[in-house]
RNA sequence: GGAGUGAUGGCCGAGUAGGUCGAAGGCGCUCGCCUGCUAAGCGAGUAUACGGGCAAAACCCGUAUCGAGGGUUCGAAUCCCUCUCACUCCGCCA
């Protein structure tokens, strides 16, 4: 959420910023004559409750010396009626403005690189060495098929389309992989390890920015304002909500492994097949909360922190900045590591980190303190993937894969795995 | 799921025949005094949000906040309704 003092004092900023969205920037004057309203109602209605405490405390004092009171009562009950009627607008127009505030996307920061669309992407640095095939590489689908690792058509039986079950040594790489990432983040980065609900209520996804735009993402508990969490930044994000932290707890480091529910809508036809868009995965998730000033070198950092899982896997990826016109509405600089996919012959997104600055501690209401007696502040907040887990199999997979259709297994996961190779099963 | 009890400031804890209560008292914390050091003692201070005074800071004024929301009333921490949460007992379960 955008802070509407910081808009009344400088529209033309924010109008700028935001048409860098895609908002219309008369959105602003909408914003702001309400905003204006909202304020001249709430000044008369206060005056008049100022009016009234001071009466009622005088027919307090008159009634308890014994003298008559009902003159002053009976006026005092048109100015009550007053105040009652000018307190529903002042409540109407608050609630419209907070409406319209909370729809309001993030504005990016200046160094965010302008761009209609992902097209526009900045590709910044590729790391590692694809593998060279002898052979023509499959599709992680059919290897996982062929090894019996990953069931695709069982698990439509159960459940859906799109949804996959993991059998034998592919469940236990999902297993492998989500220690090794929690393990990783936790000793050599300094993350706390966390374990969340998979279910948050409204008014946490209102708090990440999650609700009220984009409800339609994500699956809803019918008859519950409860949801199925599309990631576990929901959680990590709004454990601290409402509370005002002390600033030597900062920065706040969690590293939380849950499933993620994405309900996908309008993405039918896309990525059909295999681990890469599904209802449910798994993932390690990474969120900092941390001072104003370090949020965009934490945001480095952060990345780095996820980059570094793709190093210790010797995965072959990419880190892009992502432009203007492909930026979320809550982000205010994002960037994503793409990891190489041999059969496709591309790049896909495996992490994707964000800084938010404070636009989901003004929603969430999650603050610190520099120092005793101080103004609370808002945090500001980030997170990125740790990385997905289902893409992650995806690219061992793809980039392990050998003639005889046996994929090798990452070093740094061979202790986890208890196999260095993951054989075609024996028919 | 059934029955009961409760929810007050950073913490503990007063306060219900409605009236000057943002809220006694204590603890904690901050500053000052005192003091070989520490402790004790003495004095002062110590919530948040929003609006206004101003373009800002300090400061001042106003309004709101005693779990949340609504109601009664000139006036609600105190009365009524709904909800949420916590605790205890019973039931059930991993």
């Amino acid at each position: 959420m955008l802070d509407i003092r910081s808009i009344r004092q400088e529209p033309d900023k924010y109008k700028a910023g935001l048409s860098r969205k895609g908002v219309d920037p008369s959105k602003v004057d909408e914003l702001l004559q309400i905003d204006a309203d909202w304020r001249s109602a709430l000044t008369e209605v206060e005056r008049l409750k100022s009016v009234r405490n001071t009466a009622s405390e005088n027919i307090g004092r008159k009634k308890k010396q014994g003298e008559d009171a009902s003159a002053d009562i009976k006026q005092m009950k048109e100015v009550s009626d007053a105040i009652k009627a000018l307190d529903g607008s002042v409540r109407d127009l608050d609630a419209k403005l907070q409406d319209m505030l909370l729809s309001l996307p993030n504005i990016a920061h200046p160094s965010v690189p302008d761009g209609a669309s992902e097209e526009e992407n900045v590709p910044l640095r590729y790391i590692g060495d694809k593998p060279n095939f002898s052979f023509e590489p499959k599709p992680h689908w059919e290897i996982a098929s062929d090894l019996d690792i990953v069931d695709f058509e069982r698990a439509t039986k159960v459940t859906g389309t799109r949804f996959v079950i993991y059998k034998g040594l592919g469940a236990k790489l999902e297993r492998a992989l989500a220690a090794f990432m929690l393990d990783y983040q936790t000793e050599k980065n300094g993350y706390t390890e966390m374990f969340p609900a998979f279910i948050a209520n409204d008014t946490s996804l209102i708090g990440t920015g999650n609700l009220p735009k984009f409800g339609d993402e994500m699956f809803k508990l019918e008859g519950l304002p409860y949801y199925l969490i599309p990631t576990a930044e929901i959680p990590l994000t709004n454990y601290y909500r409402d509370e005002i932290l002390e600033a030597s707890l900062l920065p706040v480091k969690f590293a939380g492994y849950s499933s993620s529910f994405r309900s996908e809508a309008g993405s039918a036809g896309k990525d059909t097949r295999g681990l890469i868009r599904v209802h449910q995965f798994q993932k390690v998730e990474l969120v900092k909360l941390v001072l104003p000033e370090n949020s965009y070198d934490e945001l480095e950092s952060l990345v780095q922190d996820a980059a570094d899982i793709l190093d210790a896997l010797e995965l072959p990826y990419r880190v892009i900045e992502i432009c203007t016109g492909d930026l979320g509405s809550k982000e205010t600089k994002k960037y994503d590591l793409e990891v190489w996919l041999p059969a496709a012959g591309t790049y896909r997104e495996i992490s994707s980190c964000s800084n938010f600055e404070d636009y989901q501690a003004r929603r969430a209401n999650l603050r610190f303190r520099r120092e005793d007696g101080g103004k609370p502040e808002f945090v500001h907040t980030l997170n990125g993937s740790g990385l997905a887990v289902g893409r992650t199999v995806a690219a061992i997979l793809e980039n392990g894969q050998q003639e005889d259709g046996s994929v090798r297994i990452p070093k740094a996961l061979v202790p986890y795995m208890g196999t260095e190779v993951i054989e075609r099963r024996k028919a």
